[in-house]
DNA sequence: CGCTATCCGAAGTCACGACTCCGTATACTC
DNA sequence: GAGTATACGGAGTCGTGACTTCGGATAGCG
């Protein structure tokens, strides 16, 4: 999946590059086709948007299931990577609550990848599963960050944090949640993670 | 919807009894079928575990979507029925706090019925929506309640406390939740409902 | 500039699932 | 208990969407 092509060209040709750029462009335009549409969206759409034969597509991803995979890869990937840098960045609590308040915010319109969220580090043992592990250990360490600067309530396990995190990504993903009712639905949430006895606004 | 099959027997025959119970059996077995396997389950599965034919499911509700909205309507109006019993019988704190752990409790494992949720009340006109409607305009009655007995904060309002009720129970819809992280993170929600300055426990 | 491996798109095949037709069975009436 | 409207089930049709095939382009090397 990570070498979804060249696992026949072994160490021959590099790759020509209107299969990289096509390649790309299909795995952007999935991403798109899929986040509204859900992964009930079709190739073919897809296929279309990007301005490709449908057989381009499946040259790239032998199946639907690989392609929607490989858009789930690069994007929990990017989001660990997002968590990664902000574990560095900036202070504690305000590392662990921008990374939720940002995962939340962008996860609106794309449903696919939010439902993916919910599913994946269950059953299937693929990729997906393995990056989103990944992006779920980030969470992890920058809750315990959090905590240990006594930013976020210490008997907050990560399973009910990421629960909570993938469930309100879930809600915003619908188009009919206004951004005003997302921002108070979350500082909900905060308010029930802050330390016993700190209570941020009302 | 409501009247499936009446529509041009008009007020000659009752309806015959194999035809209700058949129709009742289908409707129950639908629910479990689109609960687990969510909507995209196949309405052959339905009329097998049913012990019916094909036809007899299509000759009571003409589409697909017709079950499904039936399905729905019967559940939406169950925990209607469940919130407007609460909201005589119990105090006004504990009315809300125990419908919302019930609603959630109850989703394990009905992934189409928490994902209608989600998306009902917004596009379609139909009956679900009406029945979805109806149902939170009972969780706001709840929860103007017990705000005013003072066991919910004054500024939470429905959208968001709706949304959160929603997606918990999306999140409790996926068996990979465990009972006990399902609770911790309902502790989590219900100490960001509490009112200020009131934390329920740690 | 010509050659060829690589890549492409259009037109397929195939399976699956929603929905229909029709001959048969059975609940209800008298 | 015979007759009939009502309901049933199995064997279809039909559309959709995942995936394949193959003749035609084109990038990149010489």
């Amino acid at each position: 999946m990570s070498t979804p092509d060249n696992r026949e060209t072994g160490g021959r040709r590099p790759q020509r590059a209107d299969a990289r750029t096509n390649r790309e462009r299909i795995l952007n335009v999935a991403e798109e086709v899929f986040g509204k549409g859900g992964r009930s969206a079709s190739t073919e759409e897809v296929a279309r948007l990007a301005g490709v034969g449908i057989a381009t597509v499946f040259r790239h991803f032998p199946t639907k299931a690989a392609l929607l995979e490989a858009v789930l890869v690069q994007r929990f990937d990017r989001l660990r990577a997002q968590a990664e840098t902000l574990f560095h960045a900036t202070d504690p609590g305000t590392a662990f609550f921008d990374f939720f308040s940002h995962l939340v915010a962008d996860a609106a319109g794309k449903i696919a990848i939010s439902e993916a969220l919910l599913e994946a580090g269950g059953e299937n043992g693929g990729d997906a599963a393995r990056a989103s592990d990944g992006l779920r250990r980030a969470v992890g360490a920058l809750l315990q960050r959090a905590q240990r600067a006594g930013a976020v309530r210490d008997d907050a396990e990560l399973p009910e944090v990421y629960a909570l995190l993938v469930c309100t990504s879930r809600a915003a993903a619908h188009a009919r949640l206004e951004e005003e009712v997302r921002q108070r639905m979350l500082a909900i949430v905060f308010d029930g993670l802050a330390p016993l006895g700190t209570r941020e606004r009302g």
